[in-house]
DNA sequence: TAGTGGTCTAGACCACAAA
DNA sequence: TTGTGGTCTAGACCACTAA
């Protein structure tokens, strides 16, 4: 297990969040299980109580983990209702629905960035970019066509990957150290144009969820654009609001 | 000016979450104004700096304020950034959207709940329901149906009101101490049917954004559930996620 | 009664910004 | 140099849960 380096220029919280983290997703401790007291953990990371508890509030705002006061802390299950505020994926998103995931993919080719899209990334028009055009299923059936376009320059070859077994966020985190951990969408309600209604099994013009979406490294550098179309009479999306 | 009240039985820093976020929302503190620094609120207020920085830890985690190490604290800029993260009237979401809001009311009326919103609310099917139905424009023309189920036992009246002219949510503050300060939403694209396009002047089955969304008040208990349909050529929504 | 999380205090040292 | 927010400590009292 790993422990907290008191001579890291990191801050003790951002180190034990990252360790406790680290147990929760990795399933070391299981959805429901109780997690070491407050007192254990300042026992076990020889921190403060204010510093422990600074992680546990991190965390409990995350959703990872909740409290019951006079019973302790514990591992929270995981819930759709993450998917609106977190990053996910296709395959992460399907399952956590209950529906088995699939991938075709469509095309993959190098090409210019169009003059929109490089707006939305912050290069030049011109410069090269990865497409890659998928056709995503549930339950072998459509559920929608994702269009994502990666900045080439990040990660030389990319392509060369076979995205309908692997993650393309695995392979850009394995690969080239690219952690995607933020991300600006906008949603919309279009009708599928005819190419895409044949993609996905629906009539022409059928309503479609369409979502544009610019994701963000760790260093704050636009690395994708992606365009999904989800059905709408498959798809819906959750999210919780405060006033 | 509110003060604390050291015999309350709420804890200090949500007594002081709500003066300072009074503060804000009233526009006594301006956007991109200094607030009073974490020195100057704990002599204020007479509280400790950890209650003083839980409190600003609300409000920066809000979006309300934002901090600048070794300058001070400062009062955020409204941004449309909000919009999806944030419970947003009509009014104020096309304001900041740069359009101008109008409104119609179609209906209203008390109606028995149906057996599929009763569940959302958590209330008996049969329970007395204040149903409103009102038209949204922006810049004139068409933009949303609105549908809002009010569990009547709670706001006994409510349809009293003109809410062509108020708004619902403000009404339910100031008569019936009602703050809606959480909410749960799914989101969908669909087809409009015919009664609607006619409403919204588009085209039969024309895609539209379908929000369904149950509001609770500062007790944490349901107080309503909307149904809302855009159209799906002039409205998106925005959100950010984080990995 | 013992253990848990919720709240709160008084103090400390640091890096950074501005004067 | 002064004031700001960022991080951290050691300790306290409370209400609640479970044995």
């Amino acid at each position: 297990m790993k422990s907290i380096v008191r001579t890291s220029k990191l801050p003790l919280y951002h180190q034990l969040y990252e360790i406790l983290r680290e147990n929760i997703l990795s399933r070391e401790w299981q959805p429901g299980e109780m997690i070491p007291s407050e007192a254990e953990l300042i026992d076990q990371h020889e921190v403060s109580r204010t510093t422990v508890r600074q992680v546990l509030d991190m965390l409990a705002k995350e959703g990872l983990i909740y409290r019951q006061p006079g019973r302790g802390t514990f591992v929270a299950h995981p819930t759709v209702e993450q998917a609106l505020v977190r990053i996910v994926s296709f395959t992460e998103d399907m399952q956590q629905r209950g529906e088995t995931p699939g991938t075709h993919v469509l095309s993959s080719s190098l090409v210019p960035a169009p003059q929109d899209i490089a707006e939305r990334l912050g290069i030049e028009a011109g410069e090269e970019l990865a497409r890659l055009e998928r056709l995503r299923l549930a339950d072998g059936e459509p559920m929608s066509v994702e269009e994502s376009y990666l900045v080439h320059r990040y990660c030389r070859g990319v392509l060369r990957g076979d995205y309908a077994a692997t993650s393309l966020r695995q392979a850009l985190e394995r690969q080239y150290g690219i952690r995607l951990v933020r991300a600006k969408q906008t949603i919309r309600a279009i009708p599928a144009p005819q190419k895409l209604a044949r993609l996905l099994s629906v009539p022409p013009k059928s309503a479609t969820l369409y979502i544009e979406r610019v994701s963000y490294s760790q260093d704050d550098i636009a690395v994708e654009f992606l365009r999904i179309h989800y059905r709408g009479d498959r798809y819906s999306l959750y999210n919780e609001l405060q006033g």
